[in-house]
DNA sequence: CTGAAAGCGCTTACAG
DNA sequence: CTGAAAGCGCTTACAG
């Protein structure tokens, strides 16, 4: 750490006392304009700037939020799946246009998480992003609620979850997809990703398909087959997809990493997207428009997502009440479902 | 922030000093270990962390990084170069690998930005990353340089260049690709991107490309439009670029967005790619692969440069001496350029 | 091996 | 409007 000058060097400098300084530096409406405007020069000149820690630890606050990166440690550890990626992106923003610090880091759900962001006051809250085994992790979520540490989660809305959540509303997607595929003429469909309470988002696009399609007659459950956000995942799930059941004309998938995979099985295997069989994806990814064909998919505002996460934790740590928020879903129509 | 237990509660707890509880906590040899176990049974039962600012202030540093992400404002304001978010997600891990915290912003070019990060001790020191015109920033540079900040930055590796860079070998990259464009027969390249000081890292490409066309016999500078990496940018380029010349047979592309923008401009004229045209682009993102054809492109490690920017800093940060970093340039060959 | 004390650089109640 | 003083919660010389 370099020598820099502190408030009591300003002080000297202009000739008041640090107190004075202090207020100066913060627009305080106590101090005469023109000894503002002294001070605030010497601290220019100065390239003076107040110490975060020496104010933080005085303050009792830090103005800065952490930012929990979860991911899968079954998956590819070397690549992060793109949506969240792109939800890192939208939350950094939005920290920056709230005058807030973000403190990122990835976890392992398998390694015992250090979530004491705010414990050590480093942040005044913390945002959880992530994937993987729900029910793996639903203890510590209750253990960070106990600890009255703030926090927002991304997932699931719920009122059985423990903490604030922020989600899209996948039961709507699924659901919307589903009508979009009837639409379509498609009559046996299929889904492919988890579909229980270990990945609770996925499990309610899976019954927003399954209303859609009581609501069109059909009482049988989908076929449905497990796999996680990855492209290998997909692949594999479709393979056994298509040895269990000949007669699918379109898989749902719960991501687009999912459908990538899913799509390049079936063509692998000569079959036709969308022709003999249409494929879903959800998240819209930047990927979704360059897969091929183009995927139709659910896009999930990241943006708004971001923003929301960012200010209902600002709320919470000013001890606001705060309501769990539902992005609503959007198709994005493209090419993978083929025309009606 | 929420009553917490201080070093003070515990030492009234094990009925020690409050500096033996330090000691202990920091696993200081200096405590007996009976000692030690006591007060760190008793941290662990009250849920004690020490308080970050207060240890900082103490200590007089963070153990953090700041990590400036800057962005074209030029660019798609809601989408942020795939590219940089992977080195982001790398920088990420390579951080907590060392033990240090890491603060993200992004900044805009164009705004002043508050590399303030060293000056309010939030941070040791500074990772730069970004694009956009160097001549701006270059002055920044020096500054943060006579200011002493700790700092390394991502990009081209130059001695001229203000601060330590960690980057790619854009030279060779450049030269690999025309070398492999020439030896898959193609006569008439052009390339697409910025070719000057503007931006360092694509002007060496350029300068590699030339070398090889010169090697080769070709002593023509080849014809080159500017662009910014984005798909738009990539697309209008290459219309202007097939008004200007209709003999080009391979388009050597600045970045995979400009290379993914170019084909499907090349592809709404009718003109097939690799057929009447190669393209190649530079990053090989995870969009390169889906492309349509595949793209042939320079691979760049982000998981390397991640670490070794992460390291470097760290190094500098500790006062050693530290050199340049250079990657290799990895061609990957994929259909965008046909067979030989 | 342990404790009492100083001090990191601020902010803010208190007194004037 | 301004200053002297206390205190945020640690770490670390210093003395024993």
């Amino acid at each position: 750490m370099r020598d820099k000058a502190t408030s009591f060097d300003i002080a000297h400098m202009a000739g008041v006392s640090q107190s004075t300084v202090s207020r100066a530096l913060r627009n305080s409406p106590l101090v005469n304009q023109e000894t503002r405007e002294k001070v605030q020069a010497i601290a220019l000149q100065l390239n003076y700037k107040v110490d975060k820690n020496a104010s933080s630890l005085r303050q009792r606050h830090s103005r800065t939020i952490a930012l929990l990166l979860f991911e899968d440690p079954t998956s590819d550890d070397s690549m992060i799946n793109p949506f969240f990626l792109s939800m890192l992106g939208s939350i950094t923003k939005a920290c920056a246009l709230e005058g807030y610090d973000l403190l990122v880091s990835f976890q392992q759900y398998s390694t015992d998480w250090h979530a004491d962001y705010e414990d050590t006051n480093k942040a005044d809250g913390i945002i959880l992003l992530g994937y993987g085994d729900y029910m793996n992790y639903q203890d510590k979520l209750s253990k960070l609620e106990q600890q009255q540490t703030h926090f927002v989660r991304w997932g699931e809305v719920d009122n059985a979850h423990p903490g604030l959540s922020v989600g899209c509303d996948n039961f709507q997607g699924g659901y919307k997809i589903t009508q979009h595929l009837i639409g379509l003429g498609r009559k046996n469909l299929a889904f492919v990703g988890g579909a229980d309470n270990h990945c609770p988002e996925f499990f309610e696009r899976f019954k927003g398909m399954c209303h859609a399609l009581q609501q069109a007659g059909s009482n049988d459950k989908p076929l449905q087959i497990d796999a996680i956000t990855t492209e290998d995942s997909g692949y594999q799930a479709a393979v056994e997809l298509l040895t269990k059941d000949s007669g699918v004309d379109a898989i749902v998938c719960a991501s687009d990493l999912i459908a990538i995979g899913a799509m390049r099985a079936l063509q692998d295997k000569g079959i036709d997207v969308p022709g003999q069989i249409a494929v879903v994806g959800y998240d819209n990814i930047l990927l979704a428009s360059f897969a091929n064909p183009p995927l139709t998919t659910v896009h999930q505002n990241t943006k708004k997502a971001g923003e929301l996460l960012v200010t209902s934790l600002i709320g919470l740590i000013k001890g606001e009440q705060r309501e769990p928020v539902l992005i609503p879903a959007e198709l994005v129509i493209r090419e993978s479902c083929g025309r009606a």
